[in-house]
DNA sequence: AATAGCTAATGGTCTGACCATCGGCAAATA
DNA sequence: TATTTGCCGATGGTCAGACCATTAGCTATT
């Protein structure tokens, strides 16, 4: 054995050289102007084949990194006009949607999860919610009672409407976590109207249960929304679980 | 004008191509083989230029695509040996790498989306703890009795203590959006504790908090054990709110 | 005035090359 | 024999140059 490896000390006096990759090294800096508000939204960067340049690296390099930061929703590249600084501030939301993104096919856990939220963002918004957000959520139920008939204006609406109430908590991770699990059971929800023998009666009850939710939530009665937002989300989704376990 | 762009059926008949880049691709290929379990954590990828014939695809593109992965915690390339798949939990390690793009906001909205969480798991986990579940909780229990002393052995029984609710929920994506949340908020939640001149209290009043939530599971009262901790996150929360304020 | 065609700029992709590092193996060494 | 040293092939990391598809903006034609 070598001396040098018995002597716990000297070991730990030599740590780890760091290495850092130039991707790595690029992504810091970039990220660090858009950190600091020197690159805003909406700003276009300088070319690729100028970036390498400044940056003194090669093309695949400065890639990788480009693509590394679009793949986080910093950044969106468009052919023939440059690259962009994306206006959507989603980093945290887009991480938390990577976080569940292995296991779903867990339909069941979805589905309650969604439950879960629904309910809870609906308890909030009575709290919260403006006067804008009840006008915009009544203009939503308006677009429904319209749509009876044409069931896609109907679910646009219905689904609108979900959303205001999930943007009413001003919270931007509640409400992008409800649109992510909601996006993914949008599938489901179409399906489930898509029947014909089920859709008018379901369109009906769903609309009334709609009303209720609304009143509570102008009466700004928080457990009263929350509660009649679980009731609506349990007998809408009650042919949808069948349907899964069929 | 052209008659056809007059024409909204016609124009509404015909979609924008979809235009999916290879890397993409790739990407989605990759992520389907780790979601289906085809490619286990651990295991190793052919090397890149033998990929690149089996994909038909340029270096440059399945490059780009593997950095999108690893940046995303899924892969992890190592000189000289190959690409390995991630367990999942270094995904967290990079994620918090981006903890510092959090504004205030962002970090109250991540609290309440947590304490929502918590509260919530702990009424569900009522209902469906297993009597191995419990004794879990138990330990954990006992784990941050033992570490009063010790802040770290305290924080990491009290995160256990935490995890094991969300896991009795039996609901694999309630549990993943909690374990996301709370890591995010870790290195705060251990800023606040870090205060010597708190500590000692809180960690006391703490213990005596989780072990009321206990009680209410293993009384299987639901609403008790929401309440219950709600009432700890927030009375755990409060310095840390004080301190984004400030 | 509107349209079609051209041109330059730009992101997307491919190829081939070189480098630094790592694992393993054989030769040299004690 | 056991350990160390040096070498070699494989592999990820990086670079440079080229070509393609698309886009915006300009120009000439109608």
């Amino acid at each position: 054995m070598n001396a040098l490896t018995d002597s716990a000390e000297k070991a730990a006096a030599m740590r780890p050289v760091q290495r850092t990759s130039v991707s790595d090294a690029i992504i810091a800096q970039i990220t660090d102007l858009i950190e600091r508000n020197v690159l805003k939204p909406g700003d276009r960067l300088p070319p690729e084949r100028e970036l390498c340049k400044r940056f003194q690296v090669g093309r695949s390099s400065l890639r990788e990194a480009l693509r590394s930061l679009s793949m986080m929703g910093l950044l969106e590249g468009r052919v023939g006009e440059g690259t962009f600084v994306c206006d959507k501030g989603q980093y945290v939301e887009r991480a938390l949607q990577w976080g569940f993104l292995l296991d779903r096919k867990k339909l069941q856990d979805l589905s309650e999860t969604r439950m879960m939220l629904e309910s809870q963002n609906a308890y909030l918004a009575a709290e919260r919610a403006t006067p804008a957000d009840l006008a915009a959520m009544a203009d939503a139920l308006a677009g429904m009672a319209e749509g009876l008939a044409d069931a896609g204006h109907f679910l646009a609406s219905d689904l609108q409407f979900h959303l205001l109430i999930a943007q009413a908590t001003h919270n931007s991770i509640l409400y992008s976590l409800l649109e992510t699990t909601r996006s993914y059971l949008q599938e489901w929800i179409k399906e489930s109207l898509a029947d014909p023998s089920l859709a008018e009666h379901r369109a009906e009850l769903s609309l009334a249960e709609h009303r209720q939710i609304l009143a509570a939530l102008q009466r700004r009665d928080a457990e009263a929304a929350r509660q009649a937002m679980a009731a609506h989300i349990r007998s809408s989704s009650g042919d949808l679980a069948e349907k899964v376990r069929g």
